[in-house]
DNA sequence: GCTTGACCCTGACGCTGCGTCAACCCTCCA
DNA sequence: TGGAGGGTTGACGCAGCGTCAGGGTCAAGC
């Protein structure tokens, strides 16, 4: 007859455990020696390890008592039950070890390689960190809305940067962003490039963002974020409607005399 | 600007959620709009999809707040030491899914057919009652430790069956433990008995119990619990160490003359 | 016989990370 | 004008125990 902190030794559980479990019904109370001892059989020890067995998977107390009450093809049926869910949560914990471990490397936060290369290639064209950072913010919300598609935009994205006005309006980006006046003419050199850029892209119907356009709280949200992190992007955005276009992260013609 | 519901819906999590982490500081509380409403700025979004990476790693939230602020390095142990908390995790739920499938094969970790063969075999020899059960509660408790390994040692073990020496041995310890007198010349003829069968045993090497010779706990439990179904076995304990022998369950050579 | 230390007992509260009321206030639209 | 669909602050509930508090018991040593 085992006492039980010999009982809860051998099954590798708290003492605490044990009388938790007989709490709530799950293991039988045991016979109780003359001093009010609770005192265990061999049999015990078996129920126990079945418990913990269950209880290690995953399986809420609750229902273990009602699994090992049973019958075998029910049982059966709840352990595939089981197996599945583990599945899912390994492959929950292996995804969450890789967010994590961009999460470490700075600015690779949930980033897919793709973006984490876009974002590389910005620099290399000399894009200042500042206006980086800008970007990696807007696409951690943008893996946030969209994690797949994401990863299908980035090549046309990285194969844009060849393009050398783009490349000239990134770098005017990155000196009035770092610089710390209000360079107005920039600002309007910048606008103009855009607009150039986003003409060119309508008439080409390159926008297909398919179902992605109706919902425009990501992109307003891009922008607002803009907006905080310097706010001379306001002015940007007045010049990029004088222009008849509206936003910023997704541009859209404003209704007007080329309507 | 964005309302609670907003924010909640961009990054996945639920509005208590949200408001959960404002209370407990780990969120900041944001500005409100004139009717007392919280308004929520980008930067709002990134804050919290970060906490959710960390928090779906099984990282406590009392922690990553801490993180958050931490420098860049001490962040980094940090996230070394989540990423090998999630790779234990991983290898429990592997072990796991293992024991459950386990646990649905077989007769569901009560006695394997090969112990209960082993047992009927004892009864014919002539082996009491009594001692049958001990050996039964034994065997449940080391089905319950080493599931495998017993369905593996039963062979040998029914085997041994046909050694007279054992048979006899079983037979006086089933007439010592069936009266309630205390024959100690018939426990002395026991003792030398299995003293002769473990020298023997020890002789031919047949002692490989590998990786469970490690676990010295299930073996004294065996002897505690033998011990309390009947305190002579205490004798025969005593018994054994003057032969140079420690255990019942497994014997052991004591260090003594012959080394 | 007395102390000491290691157990056992039964409450009962604490902890995490929210879910889920309740009871009330805004705002917008028909 | 009223109803739907937001928002607000409490406050309690849940699992699965950990951790006291405030007792009693048992074996060992002095």
């Amino acid at each position: 007859m085992l006492t039980i902190s010999q009982l809860a030794a051998y099954t590798g559980v708290t003492v605490r455990a044990v009388r938790h479990y007989h709490q709530i019904g799950l293991l039988p109370e045991p016979e109780r020696d003359s001093s009010g001892y609770r005192r265990y059989s061999a049999g015990a020890v078996v129920s126990l390890i079945r418990i913990r067995i269950l209880a290690n998977a995953g399986v809420p107390l609750s229902q273990i008592g009602q699994m090992l009450d049973a019958d075998a093809s029910t049982f059966a049926a709840a352990v595939e039950e089981i197996d599945r869910h583990l599945g899912d949560e390994i492959a929950r914990l292996e995804t969450s070890r890789k967010q994590i471990a961009q999460l470490a490397s700075g600015d690779r936060l949930a980033l897919a390689p793709e973006v984490t290369t876009y974002l590389d290639r910005l620099r290399d064209i000399g894009v200042s960190e500042r206006v980086v950072a800008g970007e990696r913010d807007s696409w951690i919300l943008m893996s946030a809305r969209w994690p797949d598609r994401v990863r299908e935009w980035m090549p046309s994205k990285i194969a844009q940067l060849d393009d050398p006005q783009l490349i000239r309006l990134y770098r005017i980006l990155s000196e009035v962003f770092e610089s710390d006046t209000s360079d107005d003419a920039r600002l309007v050199e910048a606008a103009d490039i855009l607009a150039s850029l986003a003409d060119q892209a309508y008439r080409s119907g390159e926008i297909d963002l398919g179902e992605v356009a109706q919902d425009d709280l990501p992109f307003d949200l891009l922008d607002a974020l803009a907006v905080e992190a310097d706010p001379r992007v306001k002015r940007l955005l007045g010049l990029m409607r004088e222009r008849g276009w509206d936003g910023l992260a997704r541009l859209e013609r404003l209704a007007g005399p080329s309507t």
